[in-house]
DNA sequence: CGCCTTATGTTGTCGGCGTCAACATAGAGG
DNA sequence: CCTCTATGTTGACGCCGACAACATAAGGCG
């Protein structure tokens, strides 16, 4: 289970060959525009604290949390051991980096999605939904987010930042849908945005780590908690009207 | 941050001193009532099982998840590191134990919170209570509930057990909301749960993480977005009907 | 009683991890 | 050319989980 020697014996002897090249920096694929400076070798590797975020987050990706080593990403660069903490106080630092990448990302997702969407109601169950697909489209970083690792406030701005933004995303459009007249007015954008990021948080976890029936398409499922959310956020659960019909909302 | 070599130190060294006694083992303030058997030596340990996770849970809670060690938790009781194999898997297995034995206290703490409150929409509501109030009070104790051990399906039986007891502890209220006419009868009660277990879980790991504001008892802390929760799950957030006034549920 | 089987606990050891100190090297700038 | 500083490497340390081999105690059985 959580020993997984084998793959990573081999992941380690794929980065040994790699280190054995003299310092044969430029054959990633990745900067596909234009070239940036020269194709000269230019510095010891070029921009290592991008490369090492890069990589980091590949590597949470593809093998999950634990699976993320200084030792690994480091030799998967073909970059030795301690290179990082030229670039890195240590590995939390690694990971709050890691963090702020994700927090960017699920923003960018949140304002792609209300803005796709027209704003509104449409815009803000768009925004739910936007967000679940983020974290169950990116599991580990997801849970690296919103791990123990800097859980309390002493990370750093940047990641302060990333998530602050994201939130206001959801407080701006909360904001926006009072304006309209569409949501009720007697709580303000952030209380209401702060219960709403619950919930989706919430539903986002339990989806992630497989307490939610099936691979999430089925009955049950991630997906269908999620519209159910997204439709219950708006309409409540207790009979408060007893006139009100079943399906306020067309499915 | 992460290293706390002094504290562990001094533990370790307590433990070593501790060790020095031939096996004096049954100085432990534990199990007050009547003596299980009697007060002979009766074997190595008497009931080592039982000991290490107490202990484990005691480390999780006074010094956090990654002050478990099984190391340290061998050392607190006097015994041998690897003492602990003769009676669990692997660490894994440990986790395990404690989180079963979380999920018990968790269904506890609902039916608890639900009985006392005479049921209905009061017992309801408490019990929102009582589930955020579990994971505060027992934040470590929470978060290896919901880790990253043991996530997906394959932990054993009992640990599934403890976890479906309490999930259906919610069940059971709501089917019993829906019986006496007071909740909406359009979707079935286990949906509902799922839904309701999503909010409660979300609001509970932000307030676990401290990234809801102050210490929980000021304006947008953890308890005011439980209340808030507990009154939106009732109530809905969008003006579904324009007549219906701004507090429908006193306070 | 003496022996043996089995359950339980210990010691030794291994590989992996994060991290630091010391050393090496390359680019920049006088 | 020489030096300074940024960057990368090697070696080592302590801690960790895990396994193998060994030690010991409880209990069964003659």
């Amino acid at each position: 289970m959580l020993t997984v020697s084998t793959p990573r014996a081999m992941l380690l002897e794929m980065a040994v060959t790699a280190r054995k090249r003299p310092k044969a920096q430029g054959l990633r694929p990745k900067a596909q525009g234009p070239r940036p400076k020269a194709l000269k070798v230019r510095y010891h590797h070029g921009d290592l604290r991008r490369a090492l975020l890069e990589e980091a987050v590949r590597t949470i990706r593809d093998d999950g949390t634990a699976a993320l080593t200084l030792r690994a990403v480091g030799a998967r660069l073909g970059v030795s051991r301690t290179a990082l903490y030229r670039h890195f106080a240590d590995k939390s630092a690694l990971l709050d980096a890691v963090s702020e990448d994700g927090f960017r990302r699920l923003g960018d997702a949140l304002e792609r999605a209300w803005a796709d969407a027209g704003g509104g109601v449409p815009g803000f169950e768009a925004m739910g939904s936007a967000y679940v697909r983020f974290a169950l489209d990116n599991p580990s970083h997801y849970r690296v987010m919103f791990g123990v690792w800097n859980s309390r406030e002493h990370h750093d701005p940047a990641l302060r930042a990333a998530g602050t933004r994201a939130f206001q995303l959801l407080v701006d459009a909360l904001a926006a849908l009072q304006r309209d007249g569409v949501a009720r007015r007697d709580e303000t954008p952030v209380a209401v945005a702060r219960y709403v990021w619950a919930v989706v948080h919430g539903i986002a976890m339990l989806g992630i780590d497989g307490r939610l029936p099936d691979g999430a398409g089925g009955p049950g499922g991630v997906r269908d908690v999620t519209s159910f959310a997204v439709r219950r956020l708006g309409s409540g659960i207790f009979l408060t009207e007893p006139s009100l019909p079943s399906a306020p909302s067309a499915r």
